[in-house]
DNA sequence: CACACCTCCGTACATCGTATCGTACACCAT
DNA sequence: ATGGTGTACGATACGATGTACGGAGGTGTG
């Protein structure tokens, strides 16, 4: 809380919409297809999903139109439905292009000493795929496009877990607490990075604005929490809020809870001591 | 992750709109605003932004139009926006709205003896909220609507967290965490009772089908620990998730985090110990 | 060479938010 | 009672969206 004084003009009053009513078998072809069919156009899907997450990464995901892509791919809006189904399944099939290409390249994560520093370097990776591709903050994740990608990157992510004295349930259940909480962290970066552009104001010139209009406007007396602590983390941020801060403090958190749930069972395979 | 299989086929891909372009300073006049104007066709702003609410738990808030809102109150299209500059602002004072409420009966939030005990109080009132509202959760809360209903749930909940050994900065980051942690939480919860309902399957029964079908697809040598782990989880929980667990397990594990750095840093007022 | 199929797309429809601008009601001074 | 004035109201229209439909034209196979 206390991120943002006022809602100032871009990005506000997201809504969702549901769009997809596919046929979930229609969606799985699509994202484990082996073929990759090209048109008399020199169309393929893999292209219309290039292009696409290259128009989303430019100009957001609710700038993507069917027409818009088509547009770019010099091709008829129609056209595009000859290699998806709909506008939903063209969206799971970038997210889990984009997943599929988190790990790719360092084979695993790195060489990392402690399981802390493993998952922190997931984290870590799953704050710049989020950076990287903005718009995947947008989409709603809540069911996960279960395609290739997404499981390379599911089971790359729970390796980092393994061994390390969790069970297979904590294991899935400390990943997601992490993966959430780096979502939540971006998506509040991202909104930051995203109004200084259109503003042009930067953070700290626009809170020393918006500062005392809200102190003049909250009654410190019948809201002395909020005004306290809002005026003390106004003065320590310079801003309304520290994205990277609240990352790193929420991380940390995380972490120690895990670090306390597996200390407290003990080393895994030794028997427990008597007394 | 391995909440849900595939895709079936509603409330997904869902993207998020950017509508609101108002003046920031329109919204903050009727947020705080102190009348309450009654037009000739007994109108007022809270009648609208009572209706829309009602609206927005019935049928979702991709489904509130501003046709369909005036239609339910039987008045013009255009007629409300004699009472609201835009659909962003209208959303926002419907959230501001629901927040206000949250901790309005409850003259605070019980009588809990522990800071634990407290803040897992908020935890659940917040998880009340989100599911009475579910559309709160398509709402891109990224930039908080800081009108005097949200002014007066934060400072209820940044109470619980005062003098138990945090300094303001710590409180505002843990009460963030929390937060975050119980709309992701509530978010997949929402997504699967949504799910049933259309499907007309259960949970379980759905899971039953999909998981043979996700075993055939995934390549248990090349992803081992996906297909171990999920295969786990997937007997334990009898589908895909468990939201409630996710729930419980990540509370008590930022908890756990939270009582490690109040613990760190010993009592507030003693002198460090000699040695 | 003919037939079938697949790629491509022009058009149309329903829906959305909202700009524009005329109408008619309510209230007030007289 | 009457006239005037401001504001509440809404009909219409515009540009955008996703996509259903059906036809055109190129391509591969007999």
């Amino acid at each position: 809380m206390a991120r943002e004084m006022f809602p100032t003009d871009e990005n506000r009053d997201d809504v969702v919409e549901h769009t997809g009513r596919g046929d979930p078998l229609k969606s799985i072809a699509l994202l484990w297809r082996s073929d990759n069919r090209t048109g008399r156009s020199g169309m393929s899907l893999d292209t219309i999903l290039d292009t696409g997450i290259e128009l989303a990464n430019e100009t957001g995901i609710d700038n993507l139109s069917m027409r818009k892509l088509a547009e770019r791919l010099m091709v008829g809006t129609m056209s595009l439905y000859a290699y998806v189904p709909s506008k939903a399944e063209l969206i799971d099939l970038m997210v889990d292009r984009v997943n599929g290409e988190v790990y790719q390249d360092t084979e695993g994560i790195g060489d990392q000493v402690t399981w802390r520093q493993s998952v922190e370097a997931v984290a870590e990776q799953n704050w710049r795929l989020l950076t990287r591709h903005r718009w995947l903050l947008a989409v709603d994740e809540a069911r996960p496009v279960l395609g290739p990608g997404t499981i390379a990157k599911y089971d790359t992510e729970l390796r980092q877990l393994d061994g390390i004295g969790l069970n297979d349930v904590e294991i899935d259940l400390t990943l997601t607490l992490v993966l959430q909480h780096v979502r939540s962290a971006a998506r509040v970066a991202v909104d930051l990075t995203d109004t200084s552009q259109v503003t042009g104001d930067s953070e700290s010139e626009w809170w020393s604005k918006a500062g005392p209009v809200l102190a003049a406007l909250v009654d410190s007396s019948k809201y002395p929490h909020a005004s306290r602590i809002g005026t003390t983390t106004g003065q320590e941020y310079n801003a309304a809020t520290d994205p990277q801060r609240a990352y790193h403090f929420g991380l940390r958190t995380i972490l120690d809870g895990v670090e306390k749930l597996i200390q407290d069972r003990g080393p895994l395979s030794e028997p427990p001591a008597a007394g």
